[in-house]
Parts: C-alpha cells; sequence; structure tokens
DNA sequence: CAGGTTTTCGCCTATTGGTCGAAAACGTCG
DNA sequence: CGACGTTTTCGACCAATAGGCGAAAACCTG
C-alpha cells in the first residue's frame, strides 16, 4: 500500500506509510499508529522489523534513519482508505520516493523467503478459505506457479491444515466447489526457520538391519 | 565478546560493544568503526542487522534507540582485546547493562534457526577445517548434540564441501587424524533461508507410470 | 445430457535426513 | 611389538518428505 506524497521533496512520488518516533512509543508501536492514522490499516495479520535504511544521502538535508516493518494483512482486508493511497502490485510499481522502492523489494524477499519455511502464509489469507487461494498467494509472493497438489501435502503435514466442511462457490465458468480450510490451532506458530539437523531422537525410530 | 562498563548507570556490568552512530555514515559502517576502535575486532566473517530496540526505558534517561547486529567471527581468531573486555558463553552470561542480556539471546536464537538453512557455518569455522570442529560449532550454536556423518552428508550435498587433502594431528589421547576441508567457492552464499516448496520443473524429471 | 472447468485424490518416484555398525588410522601401555 | 582404546570415516538401511502426473469428482453452461 502506497501513498502518493503531495509535498516536496520528491512530490507525487509514492512512499511507503511511516512517520516519525515519538519519544514515548517503540518502532512497533509506532509503525502501528501510523498505518492506523494515516492509511486506516488496523487489523495486521503480522508484523516484523524488516531491515534499518541509514544510508546519509538517503533522504535529502539532514540525514534520517528508517527502520523498516514487513506488515501483512489478509488479502479479504479492505480498509478504508484516503484518497492519496492505493494498493500496488510489488512487480510493476510506480516511481517511488527515496529509497522505498529497495525497501519494498527487500521486503517481498523476506516474505518470499520466509513464506515456505514458516507457517507466514497464514498471515495472507482469511480465516477460511480454499487451496486455490492459498496457492495464488504463495504464486504471487514466490514468483513461480506454485502446485495445489503439493501446497496441500506440505501444509496439512506440517501446519494441520484442518477443512472447516464448508465450500467455496465456483467461479463463473463452473468447476468443482473447493472446500475450505482453516489453519489448525495446533499448528505451532512459526516466524523462524525450522532447522533442518535435527536433535538426535528426533527422526525416525531407525530399522537398520543388515543381514548377517 | 562483553565490554565491562566502568561508569553509571549499570557500573561494572556487562553490555556489548557499541557506540553513537554519526552523522556521515551507515549503521554498518558504523558498528564496524566501533568493533575496530573499541575491541580490536577486524575480521568479521558475517555481520548482519539483527533488530532495533527501542523501548523508551531500555536505558535511564533520555531514550536511546539501537540496531543490533549479529556479528560473527571465526573461531581460531584472536584478536588483541583490551583489558575490560572479554569472550563469554552464551550460555552463562554475566549480569549484563541495559537490555543487553536480551539482545544477545535474540542473536543466538537467529544463528541457530539460519545455521541448518543457510551456510552461516561458514562464518564460524577457519578456512581449513574437519567435520569435528564443525561439529562443536553446531552443536554449541544449537544447543544440541549434531551428528558429524549426517553433517558431512548434508553440507557436502548442498554447499560443496571439498576436501583440502591434508589431515589434522590426532589429539592427545590419538584416534584417526581428522581429513581437513574448505568450503568449495561453488556453494552458493546463501544467507537467506532456501525455499522448500520450489520451483515446478526443480525437482525430480518425474516418472510414474500406474501399469493399465 | 455432452462438453468444458476446476478441484481433489491416489499412486509412483527421487531425494533427503537419521541411525547404526563396521572399518580405517592413529596413539599408548604393557 | 601387539592388544586395546580412541577418533574419524564410510557404507547400508529405513523413514519421511517433496514433486509429478493422471484419473475421478463435482460443478457450470449450452
Amino acid at each position: 500500500m502506497l501513498w502518493e506524497r503531495a509535498r516536496e521533496p520528491h512530490a507525487h512520488r509514492w512512499s511507503l506509510p511511516g512517520g516519525e518516533l515519538r519519544v514515548d512509543e517503540d518502532v512497533e508501536t509506532s509503525i502501528r499508529r501510523q498505518l492506523t492514522e494515516k492509511v486506516d490499516v488496523r487489523q495486521l495479520s503480522h508484523v516484523e522489523q524488516l531491515a534499518v535504511f541509514s544510508a546519509p544521502d538517503r533522504v535529502p538535508g539532514p540525514r534520517v534513519v528508517a527502520t523498516a516493518f514487513l506488515g501483512l494483512v489478509p488479502s479479504d482486508a479492505d480498509p478504508a482508505r484516503p484518497a492519496d493511497t492505493e494498493w500496488h502490485c510489488v512487480d510493476t510499481l510506480p516511481p517511488m520516493a527515496f529509497d522505498h522502492a529497495s525497501i519494498v523489494h527487500r521486503a517481498r524477499h523476506r516474505l518470499a523467503s520466509k513464506l515456505s519455511y514458516t507457517n507466514l502464509g497464514f498471515a495472507l489469507a482469511p480465516p477460511e478459505f480454499t487451496i486455490s487461494l492459498l496457492r495464488d498467494h504463495y504464486s504471487a509472493a514466490l514468483g513461480y506457479r506454485v502446485s495445489a497438489t503439493n501446497l496441500q501435502r506440505v501444509l496439512s503435514r506440517r501446519l494441520l491444515l484442518e477443512p472447516t466442511g464448508g465450500t467455496a462457490p465456483p467461479g463463473p465458468s463452473g468447476g468443482r466447489p473447493a472446500a475450505l480450510f482453516r489453519f489448525s490451532a495446533k499448528g505451532i506458530k512459526v516466524t523462524d526457520p525450522f532447522a533442518v539437523l535435527r536433535p538426535p531422537g528426533s527422526g525416525r525410530p531407525a530399522g537398520g538391519s543388515a543381514n548377517p
């Protein structure tokens, strides 16, 4: 979600929503306040620090240090946004102010990296969703097609994806109605990558017996 | 590596090396300068932003925002450190100043998370090393025993670990001399987690034919 | 009800990671 | 100098995961 600047510098270019940190708030409180006040985004399903951008010449005039965040909202959320804000596709960004384009690309990279190793995918979907919707989200974020078959298997093994029982109405051109799912509460919340080199004993019970 | 504070507040407690950001440098330049000037650490094998710590009461007096970094040095590096600095084990920290203990724990968590999914392990070892040394590093960072057999297989498949041909002298109690390895240049530098949901075509050529 | 569309499920294969045991290559001690 | 303990290395086996079809299921339109 971008915000069209009215004033110089970089008037009419698009920027990320943000603002100054107050002395009595930490950075996360601040970014939530900025989003609420300026672009009316309230139901953030995920918020994490992205990086600090601090090049001395990143903005004209006195140096400004920015702490960038990656924030996700469910895809069905449609906040009542002010006139000068708009949703944009990450692949087709308009002319951006300052170093904001590189911030966006960094955020996209981070999202893609984490998507398949964490259950960050949760944050992109509404409470109930179809596998196809989820596949579309993953495809968009990762930049390549993802097979629905695989996605369902991987997720149901890892995070305990559970069916709600209901079905979504089929599209205008027909097709089998898709089953609705929700993320199981039993699926542990994981925002850091799993370990592949597991602790001993966490593997299979083993077997292995060469014939003598 | 910790630094014993001489002055109040929190005199005689241990703190992370650091200092103030100058107006003409970015945060990474700054942290490298601080480490060089204050504790003489120069050969950082890996540096990455960890997080911003910004709670209004994290230090007494006016609020100070800190950008914390995770920095790694090879295990054979032994910088000529000043008298008031010392290496400490992450599991047995002395009384720490401010919120520095939580910063250390966050860093350790980050390191452990990334270790098995990236080739960050590179940064912990000297240019030539044995599998046992690597296993010890992994065990220390992860907090549980890691099998040398597994580690070698996983790494040689993923990152192309290559033998140098030489061997290290055995320990005081004998034992087979360990082969020396280096990290192959062909192993891509990876600091972000790999994708598990791979793009189509990157899997097996497929096969699969049910008999009719 | 035939044809098109989308979803879902089952089967197969390749690769990965864990465990174990044996062999190799040292040192030391009697 | 050979038996023994030690450490490393290698090979075999098993379990689980991930990818790739293809067929069946369930819906729409005409």
